[in-house]
DNA sequence: ACCCATGATTCAGG
DNA sequence: CCTGAATCATGGGT
């Protein structure tokens, strides 16, 4: 009874229910609970209403199919009647025992219900746990605000959210790839100088451009205060250290 | 088949 | 809570 109920009380919520997964928590903490990763959550769903449906529609065909297998049994018997006695109890011991066989047919339909929505519980936990890797453009843009905050590579959270929403991923994920990010830069820098440079320069090329725009626009102006841009090369240390 | 990069998870500390 | 660190597990290139 226990899958039973599970079945039929879960209803379309996530899977993630019990899990306790810190994932779930993490996004749904993020996010202030609206759901993130929602394409997969939809298809779960709509397969779980499909797996309830075909139960529900098996279950009345297989209600059917007892109904009128008792009743043809009890033409039978009623046919037989006449060429010999029978006793209602008799009448009643056939009705129980087709009625205890559909029961039990019934209990096996109910198990490879439970059976599928299990693989298919299994499936979603599985596929959300899979890796896909950001597409090159969120990681470009990553890195590049990580680049250019070297000195103090923590985003707020707003504006964890505004690269969250440039990237096309999930806060959490921006936490993630942050945390990420910081260990393993400080872990190797060497590795990073490369692409350290190749970001900084990057933005100093937006930066001059940024600047070539600024001085055709006001040429007469006095050309100071280069350092309230925060342009990329003053902001990391030539050791490449953090802070 | 192997290896490394990488996103996610877990756990400890503050 | 957020973070650092270690670790897991997969993706993708060779």
């Amino acid at each position: 009874m226990r899958l039973d109920n599970m079945l039929l009380a879960e209803g379309v919520s996530g899977p993630e229910k019990g899990g306790g997964s810190a994932a779930a928590a993490a996004a749904a903490a993020a996010s202030g609970g609206s759901s993130d990763n929602s394409i997969e959550h939809s298809d779960y769903r709509a397969k779980l209403t499909q797996i309830r449906q075909i139960y529900h529609t098996e279950l009345e065909k297989y209600e059917q199919a007892c109904n009128e297998f008792t009743t043809h049994v009890m033409n039978l018997l009623r046919e037989q009647s006449r060429t010999r006695p029978i006793s209602p109890k008799e009448i009643e011991r056939m009705v129980g025992i087709i009625h205890r066989k559909f029961s039990s047919i019934q209990m096996q339909l109910k198990q490879s219900t439970c059976e599928a929505v299990m693989i298919l519980r299994s499936r979603f936990l599985d596929a959300r746990r899979k890796r896909r890797n950001f597409s090159k453009q969120a990681t470009e843009i990553l890195n590049e605000y990580f680049y250019s905050h070297l000195s103090n590579p923590y985003p707020s959270e707003e504006a964890k959210e505004e690269l969250a929403k440039k990237c096309s991923i999930t806060v959490s994920q921006v936490s993630n790839w942050f945390g990420n990010k910081r260990i393993r830069y400080k872990k190797n820098i060497g590795k990073f100088q490369e692409e350290a440079n190749l970001y900084a320069a990057k933005t100093a090329v937006t930066a001059a451009h940024a600047v070539a725009a600024a001085v055709q626009n006001n040429q007469t102006n006095s050309p100071t205060t280069p350092n309230s841009g925060g342009y990329p090369a003053s902001c990391y240390q030539s050791d490449g250290r953090i802070q």
